[in-house]
DNA sequence: TTCGACCTTCACATTAGTGGCAACGTTGAG
DNA sequence: CTCAACGTTGCCACTAATGTGAAGGTCGAA
């Protein structure tokens, strides 16, 4: 598929797609005419990109993580770099580190809202009847 | 305590912290000579906003919920401001999409590493004897 | 008085995007 | 075929967020 195609389908703007190209996360095909063509698994691919941006990982970790998230590993680990296995260790730390620390706030924010249904619902009675 | 101190407790350079004041995000009063001074409870508030900007919630809304994240919520909860609620349930949401996501990954990313293992600790041989 | 910690202020750096433009490709109507 | 509309390309510059560096001055203890 074609780049418009690409952002319709990831609701990920066109020029940031060409962003992420640049930065060496994706690396579309070309067409005759210089048109970026994309393949199908590529749109997962954008949408994991979205999500470990959003979650605060640099592109630079990203683009080495990126292979290592697809489901067949068993085929691109052949050729296993002497740096990965530590780099990908000491990133799933760190993202199991960030998920602790967002579930222990997320929870408090939760309790938070519900001290503030407690004391809107009824702040002065008893809500007894309906 | 003055900014040095909160920089070797917190592991947060002197230097980020006035920033951090400079976005809202901490109020430390003044000593007499113009010096800054930090509540022993600012220590774990500053923890809180680096976790919270590691993972990739911005400064903005961080100031919005710092309040909420501290534990005795029934005092503060009086004046509940109209959009805070929504607010907070929005931003609640977002980190659970978040944690979902990272656990996702953080999976995936420990089954390759395991997958490294497996085809390095035997590529060759059924590791039979220890 | 000297030195380390602190102050303000201005400027610069990095990361992650966005905007705008001129030129070219594609497609469908007349 | 021609024209208009729209998608795409490369390119350069610009923004916004998050920090960082450094100059030049003040405070207070040794």
């Amino acid at each position: 598929m074609r780049i418009g195609e690409l952002a319709k389908k990831t609701e990920v703007p066109a020029r940031m797609l060409r962003y992420y190209e640049e930065q060496g996360l994706i690396s579309p095909r070309r067409l005759d005419n210089g048109y970026r063509t994309y393949d199908d698994y590529l749109v997962d691919r954008v949408r994991k990109i979205r999500g470990l941006v959003d979650s605060g990982i640099p592109t630079r970790i990203i683009s080495n993580i990126l292979p290592c998230l697809d489901q067949p590993q068993t085929i691109v680990v052949k050729n296993a770099e002497p740096g990965l296995r530590e780099l990908l260790v000491t990133e799933r730390d760190r993202m199991s580190e960030k998920i602790d620390f967002l579930i222990h706030n997320r929870d408090s924010i939760t309790r938070y809202i519900e001290a503030i249904d407690r004391a809107t619902v009824s702040p002065r009675q008893t809500s007894r009847a309906s």
